[in-house]
DNA sequence: GTCTATATTCTGATAGAC
DNA sequence: GTCTATCAGAATATAGAC
């Protein structure tokens, strides 16, 4: 077998790879878990550097600025949200039912690894035209040609493809943005709370396509 | 007809509320539409006092600091939440159906009045359990009885509680959380938003009825 | 690249005159 | 009740030594 790099080298990349990430890869990870679970105004540049346990200083040295760290924060958040419908609903070879169960799937789990992701998009989400291409996206797609020609074939009932949009996305991802609510010491716990997730995963596809018989 | 005031007093009684509120109220009314709309840490107290067009040391002497006046605000606007819940969900004169239906319009009606307040509650609640009691309030309502019994009785599917109210919630509110995202310059007009709101008024009960089927 | 020390600005709050 | 002036601490950012 011949390698790139002699082992001495591999060795090294490895190991920093598994254990000892970089100075700038420490700040963007708990710049990445700060800003999420509680926004950009709530985090202060002290919490940043004491959580990744570097230096204050060094984090304008890699990154100039507070509000820079939180773009590529900002940024990094928004693709996993649009990476997910980009690549499921633009699928000429699966059916609308095959596309809702991956859509509902794949962010269902997605979010349960990342579950303050969608109460920060969302409250970090004001005038930037960028971060609102989702409807977009969404109105284009090769999914809503579908549902307009199952409609005119009496297969499903006349619907305002925004609102299958809240519809689907409003199932999935709003537990997320309420979790704190149900999650409390009177609520139910963590574990609690991806189970019914989990359940939610298969029962979603199965009420959309009812809501969709309705006229 | 007799007065409790005299007539000098009444009109300026009057007078007062419709055209002049006094300097506490303009804070409080100031303070509401910014802390609503963008949250506690990224409004600062000279924003408050400017937008009431009032000194900035008057916010402190009527509620001597920040966190005071903001909990004012958040009680007021969680309390608007809760009211309509409470009023709705245990009257023993309703039917299932009777009682969704007021829930969704209810929920719209106010919201369309207020649609920061959402994204607003659900970002500030925190582990504050006062602020946690929508599920409780609605896992021991008539409401959930009616629906236990209706189960029992197979007129409706077997469905897990928290479901149903994260369906409910999730199709009615869930729009407003996510309304910057579909208004912007690309996107739809605030009127065309509450026109959909007004069309998803009369949609979600039937929508709710439906997935309501599903085994 | 990393650290200490510090500049600079922001922000909540108050003292004291009117 | 309202205003001006100002304090004290917090927070972002940088200068300069190592």
């Amino acid at each position: 077998m011949i390698h790139l790099y002699p082992t001495s080298i591999r060795i090294m990349l490895k190991s920093r790879k598994q254990t000892d990430p970089t100075t700038e890869e420490k700040i963007i990870e708990s710049a990445r878990k700060l800003f999420t679970e509680k926004g950009y105004n709530a985090i202060k540049t002290r919490d940043i550097a004491k959580e990744a346990g570097v230096n204050l200083a060094l984090l304008n040295y890699y990154f100039r600025s507070k509000e820079n760290l939180f773009e590529i924060i900002m940024k990094e958040n928004f693709k996993k949200f649009i990476k997910i419908i980009s690549e499921i609903i633009n699928d000429e070879h699966t059916s609308i039912w095959q596309k809702i169960e991956m859509l509902v799937a794949n962010y269902i789990e997605m979010l349960s690894l990342n579950p303050d992701m969608p109460l920060f998009v969302l409250s970090h989400t004001n005038q930037d035209p960028q971060r609102a291409k989702f409807r977009e996206k969404f109105i284009e797609s090769y999914f809503l040609k579908q549902v307009q020609k199952a409609i005119k074939s009496g297969e499903i009932a006349p619907i305002n493809p925004v609102d299958l949009m809240l519809n689907i996305v409003g199932l999935t991802i709003f537990p997320f943005v309420g979790r704190q609510m149900l999650i409390n010491n009177k609520g139910i716990t963590k574990d609690q709370f991806n189970e019914l997730m989990k359940e939610r995963k298969k029962m979603i596809p199965k009420w959309i396509k009812a809501m969709l018989k309705v006229k």
